[in-house]
DNA sequence: GCGATATACCTTGACAGGTGAGGTATCTCA
DNA sequence: TGAGATACCTCACCTGTCAAGGTATATCGC
């Protein structure tokens, strides 16, 4: 992974968030897209995963439930709730601000 | 402070160094600067920027020494050093990378 | 002279999120 | 039957943030 686990900090839950939000998914593939997505640059750790799930899990933002697996081992799959929805969306504008003031404040030259 | 500080967490130090490559400060001065330039959205605690000084000072990539106060209390003054501009430049980079990244994880349309 | 306010620095302990390391189980293919 | 991919989970540790507390100086109004 090039881009260190700190940067993403806080910003966990808001990328699950926002890949539950175009479908029902499990953590393996999850992982998987978001390696995919970032051409492997960057990937959540199995435990940082599995971890976010449980908080989101628990404040009522996604919920589970076991799917028949395709193939291979059992799947636990999540759903993203309305909370989590209205979540996601703070998280995503959040997200916009982050990136405006970061500029702001990274600027080097003017 | 609208922006919480986990995700600010990991850009700490490139705003830091950012901010000494403009020129010598001391922390009271960095913080209000970063205080004015986000439109008081976002500003790092004293705690944080102090261990932030403390860690980067450590590591070669700033230097410091007392300068004389204009007003009120003494300062003590940061320079960022040769190693500390290549590891600036570099945290820049990244952040780059990091927005990329994150804009294409959190695409929820297309 | 005195209190309030702004300037300016620093430390400690608690907390939360990320992660390395380890574990379990299933299915496929050679 | 063994390797490798799929798939899940937990624990202990580390690091960065921050609330709370502390110190000291200069300025300004009263």
């Amino acid at each position: 992974m090039s881009i260190a686990g700190d940067l993403i900090r806080g910003h966990t839950d808001a990328i699950i968030l926002a890949r539950l939000l175009r479908g029902d998914s499990y953590g393996y593939e999850i992982n998987k897209t978001i390696s995919t997505l970032s051409s492997g640059r960057f990937e959540l750790k199995e435990a940082t995963l599995y971890t976010a799930f449980k908080r989101l899990e628990e404040l009522g933002y996604i919920a589970s439930y076991w799917g028949s697996s395709g193939a291979g081992a059992r799947r636990r799959y999540y759903t993203i709730t309305a909370a989590g929805k209205e979540a996601c969306f703070r998280l995503l504008e959040e997200w916009l601000e982050t990136k405006e003031i970061m500029d702001k404040l990274l600027e080097v030259e003017g």
